[in-house]
DNA sequence: GGCTTGCACGTACGCTGTACGTCCGTCAAT
DNA sequence: ATTGACGGACGTACAGCGTACGTGCAAGCC
């Protein structure tokens, strides 16, 4: 049996692997290590620090996100596949997709899909000002649902426990959360998201920036 | 001189202190009773855990929002003002606000916000499904735009390092993230977030599930 | 007085990230 | 063939972490 290299692609695919496996808390080097089959300090000479690893890993997951854009599609239908495609890496990562959100990359792994959405929002209409307007309003409700989807469970299971319990909440206090407290209790995230996200497409459709006639 | 005796809202109050000063990456049960000038173990008799003591400070920075609801204005002068208020926040403590956008609380505390938000969608003309299903979108704009503008700069600057180096990205792969560079590594916080609320506010006014003609 | 209770504290254990020195296999130059 | 350089894997060591546990002291109650 020969034991392939150690190398930085193994050293991140090993912690995303924990990461999803145990929760970000449960990253270590030594743990790494372990699971690798090596000694801690070996990982030194692949990465320079924990923090770069994390880079790393964000870099990784922020990669694999997979567009399949058609120029020639509608510009609100291309939108919204490239919100989809950034939620999809929530599904298939995570707990490193907290890692992705809460941490900003200076590297250029995650231009790609800046990239692509700047060139969407060209296509609609929009000037250079309001394309960068509006892709950040889109960034800052899509990280901030996948927080809400990623964070409330770590396991990420279909059936969520409840976070406002039912008999805890005062009525007279709180009469409206009372009252929507099974509302509030349970998310249907795949359905809130594509609320937001048509309503946005929508808002952005009749804004009187967009320049109109454009695919 | 008499010392104040020990007491959980004093700890609270030194952790978001050393947050606001050094960082998140600074609090340190050990680095807290320093400052306090008390011995390490003397903070776990009025705080279970580190973790407990986290939420304490998320739970201190939400209710210090302000809100001066006023219940006779239009509702999206409210709703303006609610998420307003919310940001504010983020400026009084840029760095204690990263604790309170990524750890969801269990308790009570983060509540009334929610009862002032759905009160007034509720008067907007929204039923309850949607009540709930709008304030999530807003929730989600919201912490998506606090993470960027505290996530990006630690120190909260109003002038920001630039995030995107025009020089290190290639025109030929990136050709509108190239042209647009400029724009992308700067940011005008209170501009966007004042953009992504008008806009939102203006699409949720023109929503066919809004029942017409409330206040 | 005796007794309970609560709080401040010191010590100790098993973790963490990582600086530093060492050892060994490979390869180029002599 | 010998030597030397070099890169990578590794062990040790250190400072710092959260916190379980035991001890002692002061106040309140009988």
């Amino acid at each position: 049996m020969t034991t392939e290299p150690l190398s930085r692609a193994r050293i991140v695919a090993a912690a995303i692997d924990l990461i999803e496996r145990e929760g970000a808390d449960a990253v270590s080097m030594r743990r790494i290590a372990a699971d690798l089959g090596v000694g801690v300090m070996s990982l030194y000479n692949h990465v320079p620090n924990k923090d770069a690893l994390l880079n790393g890993v964000a870099e990784a997951v922020l990669s694999e996100i997979e567009f399949t854009d058609d120029p020639d599609a509608h510009w609100t239908d291309r939108v919204r596949m490239q919100a989809r495609a950034f939620r999809q890496i929530a599904h298939d990562h995570p707990r490193s997709t907290m890692l992705v959100v809460s941490r900003q990359l200076h590297s250029n792994a995650g231009l790609l899909p800046v990239e692509r959405a700047l060139a969407t929002l060209r296509s609609a209409g929009f000037d250079g000002i309001d394309a960068v307007r509006v892709l950040r309003l889109f960034i800052a409700f899509i990280v901030g649902s996948l927080l809400r989807e990623v964070g409330v469970t770590p396991t990420f299971a279909p059936v969520h426990t409840k976070m406002i319990n039912a008999e805890e909440v005062d009525p007279a206090l709180f009469p409206e959360v009372s009252a929507l407290s099974s509302l509030l209790g349970s998310c249907d995230h795949e359905a809130e998201f594509e609320f937001g996200v048509e309503l946005l497409i929508q808002a952005i459709a009749v804004h009187p920036s967009r320049r109109e006639g454009t695919r």
